[in-house]
DNA sequence: GTGGTCTAGACCACA
DNA sequence: GTGGTCTAGACCACG
């Protein structure tokens, strides 16, 4: 039997995975408040406990951390900050060239392919 | 309000491209039949009319025929092959270099962080 | 066995044809909205579904789009318009030609009559 | 409202035609005999008395005669044979300009797309 | 058996 | 409201 549909990752990671795009993109700076687990819940169709999880989850990964009665804050660490970006990065990489050596092509088309794409868009950009 | 999650891809489109990656792998063969539209129902757990449409869609994209009592199958047409090929690798590059550049990437960081990361793990092989 | 009698072509496809030709006739004009999928059914006596189908058709032929939440509209594309009448036009004379052959008919007389038919009923405006 | 579909000429004028188009082809012969009444219905899985009505039709056309204890035959009349052969060509040639004047064609233009198009099709068949 | 069509009815996403 | 997707289940046509 064939695997089934319906994406399964956890939506607490999901969420996760979504507030750690953010700071990389620099959408949440490096000490903002993250929304309160009720905003949050409500903002994104979520379980309140869903939440606590997401969050409980970003300060293990050392990504945020809570303040007793003030909320949840992005953690004031540049080398967190840059870690984070670089984990981001990698993963993206990582399933990238899984998945071009999934169709068959070697390390240096994976390369030659993506220079191609970049110089035509580039053009397009020119034009 | 912030987007929900699993705002799936259509089945039947998943259930496509899952097909369509099995061909450029090889894992499926020109002239392969694919499983009957009941069978593969069963085997990934969907309606058959949803099969029936996925197979309609490939019928589309040119890169099946259904032929009327005998089954589906992949068409025997090595233009098709490469031309999806082609494709299946465009759209995952294009897929990568958008999440690069929602990382706050550059088109020349995204090409080092590449070639960095192909030689690391090039490395590690040699060892 | 003889073959039996209205083996028909599809619903969907039939009314895909009617819409076509409502296009061609200028009944509809190039921009104009379709219908909704459910009026469309009311008013053609079928299922939501099949109005859906013949509008998927009608927007895979290039000849109308949909716009989520708005409806399905005619593609406003003189091009598009061109082609449908040309293709339409291009059907009609393969099937006359078709049963005129299989009256007997060689080509050069199917010409000769058409052309007498045509002489016959011109005179009968000239009266 | 729009007509629905589900094409509704009656059956037993279906019948008629298509024999009708089998003594202008010469699958049936002048003097021919036609099936039974019985046997037609079975070939065409219709009701007998829908045949009955059908030969009845045709005698009265002065297309065929039943004669009492042998059966419905083909009248020996060459007259008759030209007129059919003429009034089905009529009707074909009138329904085919019927439809190209009804998709914006003049006189003058049908016999243009009609030359053309047995030139493009003679054409393909000398390669 | 196969794929193809159609219906009925549900729910979702967009706006 | 709109179109889009999915399910359930029926029936047909081809071979």
């Amino acid at each position: 039997m064939t695997e089934s549909f319906a994406s399964t990752r956890p939506i607490y990671l999901q969420l996760a995975d979504r507030i750690n795009r953010q700071i990389v993109r620099g959408d949440l700076k490096l000490g903002d408040k993250l929304p309160s687990v009720r905003e949050m819940a409500i903002e994104s169709n979520v379980n309140p406990n869903t939440v606590q999880r997401t969050y409980r989850e970003l300060e293990a990964m050392g990504v945020a951390e809570s303040r007793r009665g003030q909320g949840t804050f992005v953690r004031e660490d540049v080398h967190m900050f840059t870690e984070l970006k670089e984990n981001l990065k990698r993963e993206e990489i990582e399933e990238f060239v899984r998945v071009m050596h999934e169709l068959g092509l070697q390390d240096q088309e994976i390369q030659t392919s993506l220079a191609a794409f970049l110089n035509r868009t580039k053009e397009e950009n020119d034009d």
